[in-house]
RNA sequence: GGAUGGAUUCCCGAGUGGCCAAAGGGGACAGACUGUAAAUCUGCUGCAAAUUGCUUCGGUGGUUCGAAUCCACCUCCAUCCA
């Protein structure tokens, strides 16, 4: 008896993932997989958290939910910024929520980055952001190149600058203004967090399909967004203020409908621009997945489209890592 | 029936005697990623026993040391004239 209490003290909190390019599937998945376990869903999804952009970020109805309590879903208004280190903050409020009811967490979605911060808790407490510094060397890369940028930082921490690209201005900054704050390497940083093991009891499933019913299910869902009136939803955005400047305007589906509202591109080759990008994401999506380790990855043709017999293998999986108890 | 223009690697498209497996773009594929991540960036794309060899530029035949490039005929497409 002792000795079983202190096992359940050492033991890591339990966390289920769920995750896999878009369109895959994930939200019905998780929904049953929820009713299964009797779990609460956490969304890992970095344009769902945002009010007012429900179609283009194929977010779920509360009808859908089905009593299911979902977290992170419509936290914040379109113009608010949104990053990791927020949505970590934020995710760790509403673990404690759950565990406190003795549920079991289903984190649902598909950005691997946000997965990751918060599995393997990765640090980015110590520093705030400085809008200002920042602003001031997008400016200085505007002017002078992205080359003067990468200059600074090849003097400020050397190894992140040979693990960075040149040319990936975004990173250059960070990697500067990281050093600018806290005076010392996001090269080290990186290097002590990226030591780090998983801080959770967690199963960790990647649903995938066949390359190209993948590419076929984006497309379908993308002419129903139409369908449903992405284009009304964007437009209402922008009557509200929302621009493209607007972490959630670069999201998929606001970005192309914007520049296709603003007269840049017609709607013809606003939705091909749309569908394209979508696929790319998809993949970058995998290719992300592909790197982490530990992931159970579950293709759908394996299992002959049955989510019943998906659910199954999960749960057993459950069952290994004494996630949920044995039947 | 006649005149002209065209057919290039998955697609668009440049190349008009050797430096051409063939510019550029797209797509596809692959990768990076630690505070914008649905973002940002990179690589690769005829085949192979791969610093070399082989097969490609509508088809067949020819000219030439050498042809995607020149010539002849054929097929198909576009526009115009009948």
């Amino acid at each position: 008896m002792k000795l079983e209490k202190k096992n359940v003290l050492d033991m890591k909190p339990p966390m289920i993932v769920l995750t896999g390019p878009t369109a895959v599937g994930k939200t019905k998945l998780s929904l049953a997989l929820a009713e299964a376990v009797g779990g609460e869903i956490i969304s890992a999804d970095s344009m769902q958290v945002y009010r007012h952009m429900d179609i283009g970020s194929a977010k779920i109805t509360q009808e859908e939910m089905r009593g299911i309590p979902h977290h992170m879903i419509n936290i914040l208004e379109p113009w608010e910024a949104f990053h990791v280190a927020a949505f970590k903050e934020r995710c760790e409020r509403a673990l404690t929520e759950i565990y406190g009811r003795e549920h079991i967490p289903i984190v649902a979605g598909g950005t691997g980055f946000y997965i990751q911060a918060l599995l393997r808790d990765i640090d980015f407490t110590e520093n705030e952001e400085d809008a200002e510094y920042r602003a001031c060397l997008e400016k200085l890369a505007a002017r002078e190149g992205a080359g003067k940028l990468y200059g600074m930082l090849l003097e400020a921490d050397p190894e992140a600058a040979r693990a960075i690209h040149p040319h990936n201005s975004k990173r250059v900054i960070r990697a500067l203004e990281y050093h600018h704050l806290t005076g010392q390497k996001i090269s080290l940083h990186n290097e002590q967090e990226r030591q780090k093991q998983s801080a959770y009891n967690s199963c960790y499933f990647v649903l995938n399909d066949l390359r190209e019913r993948l590419y076929e299910r984006i497309e379908q869902r993308i002419d129903e967004m139409l369908a449903q009136g992405l284009v009304a939803e964007v437009e209402k955005l922008r009557e509200m203020g929302c621009h493209r400047g607007m972490v959630s305007m670069q999201g998929l589906g606001y970005k192309e409908i914007l520049a296709y509202l603003e007269g840049e591109y017609t709607y013809e080759h606003a939705v091909e621009i749309l569908k394209r990008d979508t696929r790319h994401f998809a993949k970058r999506q995998l290719t992300w997945f592909r790197r982490e380790s530990d992931v159970i990855w579950i293709n759908k043709n394996e299992f002959g489209y049955d989510e019943r017999k998906i659910l199954e293998f999960m749960l057993d999986e459950l069952r290994e890592h004494g996630i949920v108890g044995e039947r």
